[in-house]
This record gives C-alpha cells, sequence and structure tokens, in this order.
DNA sequence: CGGAGTTATGTAATCGATTGCAAGAGGGGG
DNA sequence: CCCCCTCTTGCAATCGATTACATAACTCCG
C-alpha cells in the first residue's frame, strides 16, 4: 500500500537506476540515454511521480517566483501591466505573485521581499519605504518610483504626457483650465501637475486650479463637486485629471447637475483604460502602453536576476487619444 | 569574510545553542527558555538571519501559498474578490498567488496545481476541465464552478438574481425585454438566460430577445449595435445584461447614436462594478458581494486544508440596486 | 593490444530548515 | 539520600531533490 506520493526514489527503483539518472531525465534529458530515458520515463508514468518543487527550490536556490507589489489590486489599470509581466515570465518559468501594497492584512509587504520567497521583485508602488526593498532581491521598478532607489525604472515621461494633454486644451482655445491631481506626494502627481503647470506658463497662461484627487472614481466625483461649486463664471472650461478613474467620476457629476461634456466643460483623462473610450461621451485622454510597460518591466527584472546590474531607465512612449470629451470652449 | 547569508547554524554558533534551540525560538518560542531565548534573539539581530522558506517548506509539507486562477485578470470584477481573500488568507500566513487561466504563455494552468508548489486552489473559471483539478489539492470553487467536480462552491444564486432584476423590469411594465448572455457554454450565462427567462414566463411574457455577449466592454457594445439594427417598433423596450461590463458598452454605443437611457430603453446590468454608480445614467444593477465572495471561498479553503472535506455550498445574498438606468416604458 | 578520449551512470554530499528521542539539570517527596 | 518528574536542550535523522566527482564501458587510433 504505497499511499505517499512517489518520490525520486521510487522512480529510480521501478526504472532501475538511480535517483541522479531520473534526475537527469528531468531537468536535462539530452545527456541521458535515449534507452534509459525511455525507461525512466515509463517508469515516471506508470508511478505518476511528480516533482517536488520546493526541494528542488532548495536544491538550487531559487523559487521559480516573481513578485509584484501594487497600490491597488481593484484598479483596472494594473490588471493589464500584469498581464504584460505574466506574459513574459510564465514562459521562462517564473510565476507572478501579486500583492497589495494598502490590503494587507498585517504581515509586512516586505516579507515578500525575502530570497527564499521569491527570485525577484517588480515595485509598482512609489510610496514604500526604500529601506527594506533595496539590497535584497533584484529589484525593478514599474510606472511609479521610489526616489533614491537605485533599480532599472521602466516608466512613461509623465511630465512630458500632462504636457500633451495641456497643449491640446490650449490649442482649442481654453485659457482657465484645471488640474485635478493624484494623491499627495506621488511622484506620478507630481510630475503630472509639473507638466500640466509648464505648458500653461508656456503660453502665459495663468497657473491651472489645481483640485485634490487619489487617482479613484470617488475623488473625481468630488472634484466635479468642487468645479460645480464654483460661480460659473469662474469655472474652467476645461479640466485635466491624472487618471481616468478620476476622469469618470468627475464627468458623471457634473452630468448629473445638467452640465454637458464638452459644451460646458471640456475633460481631458490619464491612462486610457479601456472603459474610456465607451463612456458617452467618449474620453480624450493619453494612453499608456500597459500591456508594453509590464513586458519590459519583466524583461528588465529578468536581466537583472541573470546578473546584469546597470540601473538605465525605460521611457516608453505615450500617446494623446483625442476623442469626444474636449472642444473648443463654449461649442 | 562571511558574505553569504546567514544560515540557521551561524546563529545557533553565535548564541552558544544547538540549531533545534534556534529553530524552536522562531517557531515555538514558549517552550524555550527566557534567557536562551534573549541570547537567541540577540544572535538572530546580530547576523541578520533570515528564514529560508524554501527549507521549511520542504521539511513541514508546505508551501504557504494559495492560488488563484481567474478567467480574466484585467476584469476589476475579480480584483475585488481576490482583494478579499488576500485579506483572510494573509493573516494565517498564506500567499496568494495569482494567475490568469486564458493569458497563459504556454505553461499548463496544472503546474499551479502542483502540491508542491501551492497548499491550496480556488478556481473562479468554470470553464476548465475537471481532470487534473481535482484529486490533487484541497479546492474550492468560487463564483463560477465547474460542473461534476466534488468541491465546495462559493457563489450567488444566479438564477434568482437574474429573476429579481427582470421582476424589476416587468414591474416598470416593460413587456418585451432582451437579455445579453454571457459566454456559451457558461455556467452563469445559463443560469442567469434561464433566470431571466423563467420571469418572463412567470408572468405570462414572450421569451426574452437573447443576443450574444461574453461579459466584455465590446461585446457590450455590439449588443448595443444589434439593438439599433432592429426596427424601432421592435426594439425591446428594456435590456437586461448579464454583466455591468456589457452594460457600459451597450450604453454608450446606443447613446452614441442618440438614444436615450432610460427614455427609449431601460438597462440592467449585473455585478455592481464601482464604476457603474458613476456613470450617466447611474446603473441599475444586481450587486454581489465581491469581497464577501472572496473572504468566505478562502476561509472554506482554509477549512480544507485543515481536513474539513464537506462539499456544501454556500450561496451568498445578492442585492437589487435602483439606479437611474431603468424606468416605465416611454417615460 | 594499450592508452587516450568520450559517454553514460552511480555514489554520496549538499541545500537549510524541523523534530522525535534522549539525556542532563533541578526540584520535591518519601 | 534516592527516585521520579518536569523543564530545557542537544543529537542526528529527515524532508526530496541536484550535482561534483568517480567509475565503468566503449570507441578509436597508432
Amino acid at each position: 500500500m504505497q499511499h505517499q506520493r512517489p518520490k525520486i526514489v521510487d522512480v529510480a527503483r521501478l526504472a532501475g537506476v538511480s535517483t541522479a539518472t531520473v534526475s537527469r531525465v528531468l531537468s536535462n534529458p539530452e545527456i541521458v540515454s535515449a534507452e534509459t530515458r525511455r525507461l525512466v520515463e515509463e517508469a515516471i508514468r506508470q508511478t505518476g511521480y511528480r516533482l517536488n518543487q520546493a526541494a528542488r527550490n532548495l536544491r538550487i536556490r531559487r523559487t521559480g517566483g516573481v513578485v509584484a507589489l501594487v497600490p491597488n489590486l481593484s484598479n483596472p489599470f494594473f490588471s493589464q501591466i500584469l498581464a504584460g509581466m505574466a506574459a513574459v515570465l510564465a514562459p521562462v518559468g517564473y510565476n507572478l505573485l501579486v500583492a497589495d501594497t494598502r490590503a494587507e492584512g498585517g504581515r509586512s509587504i516586505l516579507t515578500y521581499a525575502e530570497p527564499s520567497r521569491a527570485d525577484g521583485l517588480i515595485v509598482l508602488d512609489g510610496t514604500l519605504p526604500a529601506e527594506g526593498l533595496t539590497g535584497r532581491l533584484p529589484l525593478v521598478l514599474a510606472c511609479e518610483w521610489i526616489p533614491g532607489i537605485a533599480a532599472p525604472r521602466v516608466k512613461i515621461d509623465n511630465r512630458e504626457a500632462a504636457m500633451m494633454a495641456v497643449d491640446h486644451l490650449i490649442g482649442l482655445g481654453h485659457r482657465r483650465v484645471a488640474h485635478v491631481a493624484g494623491p499627495r506626494r506621488n511622484v506620478l502627481s507630481e510630475a503630472r501637475l509639473a507638466g500640466a503647470e509648464r505648458a500653461l506658463a508656456a503660453h502665459g497662461l495663468p497657473a491651472p486650479i489645481v483640485l485634490p484627487g487619489d487617482f479613484s472614481l470617488e475623488s473625481g466625483r468630488r472634484a466635479g463637486a468642487a468645479w460645480l461649486a464654483l460661480p460659473p463664471a469662474e469655472r474652467p472650461t476645461a479640466v485635466f485629471l491624472a487618471s481616468d478613474a478620476m476622469a469618470c467620476g468627475f464627468i458623471g457629476e457634473v452630468q448629473h447637475h445638467g452640465v454637458m461634456v464638452p459644451r460646458d466643460v471640456s475633460v481631458m483623462g490619464f491612462d486610457d483604460i479601456e472603459l474610456v473610450s465607451h463612456m458617452t461621451p467618449a474620453l480624450s485622454t493619453i494612453r499608456q502602453p500597459r500591456e508594453a510597460l509590464g513586458r519590459k518591466a519583466a524583461q528588465r527584472l529578468l536581466d537583472r536576476i541573470e546578473g546584469d546590474d546597470r540601473d538605465e531607465d525605460t521611457i516608453l512612449p505615450v500617446e494623446l487619444v483625442l476623442r469626444a470629451s474636449t472642444a473648443p470652449p463654449g461649442s
């Protein structure tokens, strides 16, 4: 009665060879003679043998896993990035472990940054503390980044992208534009705000009215309420929001109060999440190459794991996507 | 020059105790005398020792990981369920590994179902083949399920929920209602369609016009196009869609063609994803308790891992959420 | 026919923890 | 003073694979 999981010695015994040979068939088949290989493979089939990963990991000192730390799993923006990562990691034998840095039931995020838990780490949350992250595991920062940490970054040029967005609004004739920012002390928020300010300044226009936000739908709705609260004459005729989610919230809120987009206010988002092309009006926005960001980040991590320790950044291009939510003021 | 990672024997040596004692301090502190414990803890601090998970896993035969198999990571519907799972798993020391069953770069999904890779498996994709899944790992099915597989299911009553939705439309006075279904051969699609049919039949109304869909935004848009293609007199005055994503696509498409919701057509979704309460009009829908679904599934899995092998289902209650997208016909 | 070179396989150490068993120390009761 | 019991701690086997090194068999060539 052999109720246990068969192990490598069971296979070896059945095939009449040593465990070393079975192991070779498993991980380096070509160095085993064809006949022996056949024998071993047959024995594997008969016993229903399955490799024990924990044992292998212990021996070869790798875990086969890569951890991605995202600030918010429920944000669809990240899912596609993760899909891009998985697409390059899976074929070379890595599992992608996803952890939400916000929603952690007590255990420190840093337990994920253990060399014995994972072979590499991709961080998508710029607000994590630098200490503890650095010097442990091959590391890549994607989208957001942590100031002062030395690791390859894969990102877009956020300032430039924000300038493109605001330039577009200015080009349509808008003179008073508001910016709904992302969370405070977030590198993305700061870069996008800086870009918006710079574009306006470059055209000799006043600095934007800045409304607070945190990338979430609900904060976009609040920004909409804030906009509505302004005396109509003072309302900016265009609003550039640091995320599409906020743009959705904003549009929803002002539309509920009878405001027409883009007639009464032009709205520009950021990210180009799938949904916004289906809204009414379809949202003008900045497209981030999410899948590509994920792929590239994963590739850089694989490089790092292989020992490549250059720290250079990768900047991916964005695209201005013009749809129906922006138009000349009062049109 | 000790450049290696310290291991348990290094700590033991420094503290002047055996490795057994160090191990006890790590996993069972109370059986070690206070003085020795202090010594060992000090040595751990000095050496910067960190436990090697692979070694522990090998020895105690657990991996500390739980795998969730989702059909589509980019669907925000799932993220919140995953967050619920992580919230119960993390505190008891389990990592949540997320894998997308569609976007897999070659490697079989079943490699995840290895006892040596994970301690348990939560499947959210009802289209996976039953063979291979069963009999390997403690298993729980959530939301969707695989017919003929014996495992606890955590889900809602989809047929009942669909009936609630359609009853509501009928109550508003609609007589011709369409249903945009989910993917073929999907248990959810079938249950929701059955519910819609049943509700109509119960009121002596004709069976719904069924438009094909696959839960995606884009398929909702196509359904919108199909609805528009009907002669106005034959158009159903209400549409019940099997997912909110499709409802967004549907509304976007018909609005682009000048159709007013709910004046010209009432729209009812399913899921209550965060976004739909912010749309214009805000969507009436069926709320699934996503977070709770995730928590419950994780709890059932923990039970299973502990050896509880009851297979009973857990049915969580849904909620009819009435917003602005449904109204009496022609209002 | 002997020795070098090549190929296939086996032996045994190793990865870094956990834990059953045994033994030593100290306390209490008879 | 001896025996038994409890509390700590150490010894050494163990988890299940990988792989450096040794060895055996075979080929090839002068």
